[in-house]
DNA sequence: TCGATATCGTTATGATCATAACAATATCGG
DNA sequence: CCGATATTGTTATGATCATAACGATATCGA
């Protein structure tokens, strides 16, 4: 006779007994994120303003004109999303685009003036953002966690 | 005379000179969640499956049979987007849904025989993956993260 | 010069994501 | 008992994401 129920819970029950979800970076990686941008979207959702979207706008205004493709690799999004992203912002007269006159291929994404006083005004948001989001780590917890980070996303 | 061209790569240039995306933590962590799901992709996507397909088979695979809204909740993914991800593994037969006879409002997901196989087989990869994601990092600086994540995550 | 190769942007497809609004069912308090 | 409230699942909308295939343009080497 079997011990419990077949259609119990089964706490753990069957092969790879010690084997844990949280246990995968990726997992505790995904859920991490998903705080911060959420956390994000609190704070800049009113602006209609994604974090990938800010993203964009901030390296804009860091690094000035960029050719689409470098700015999506600068943000760290693939050629067909950064296209997708530079839409939007386009449509909401944030960017400008323009063709780069000795690459044919090229286009050229810079910050309108609406954007760049909307970047200025949102930095700072953006830093308040961070910290909210560091909140549950001390300072030397914090250096900490963006070396560890930075290895890790660099490879 | 202005010292270079209005139309130049304006490399640091206008206010807020010292913000740097790259201090900002949700871009870290979205970067870094890019390369553990790329990992993930790199060596599960011969399955067809993806990383949170992948943590809802995991999980159904810890805790057996759940209800749809739980084990959403406990692979963080909003009611609607679970339904989507059921709906993909339920059409491979990798879980099958019920009915719950005493609350009919709850849909009670479960692995199948298939799933359970498939699961099985991906766990030591998953583990496997994992290391590779880490492998940047010492064994102490490892577990560091895992601490920093956890208390990220939860808030 | 010219052909192979590489890069850039686009298109299409499919899978996450979050949010809001909604109907159906449970639960709880008076 | 029963009405207010909460929970579950669905639907709709819009924004990321990654991948593959493709034309256009640049670049490089023979």
């Amino acid at each position: 006779m079997p011990r419990t129920s077949t259609k119990a819970p089964a706490p753990a029950g069957r092969l790879a007994s010690d084997y844990r979800l949280e246990d995968q970076v990726g997992f505790l990686l995904r859920r991490a994120y998903q705080r911060a941008s959420s956390n994000l979207v609190d704070r800049i959702g009113s602006y209609d303003l994604t974090a990938p979207q800010y993203a964009t706008l901030a390296r804009l205004y860091e690094r000035g004109a960029l050719s689409q493709n470098l700015l999506g690799r600068l943000v760290a999004m693939e050629p067909a999303n950064i296209r997708d992203v530079v839409l939007r912002l386009k449509k909401r007269r944030l960017v400008a685009t323009r063709r780069d006159p000795t690459d044919k291929r090229l286009i050229l994404i810079d910050l309108t003036a609406a954007g760049t006083a909307l970047v200025e005004q949102l930095i700072p948001i953006e830093i308040a953002c961070t910290a909210t989001t560091l909140a549950p780590l001390k300072a030397n917890e914090r250096k900490q966690l963006y070396d560890l980070l930075g290895r890790l996303a660099d490879g």
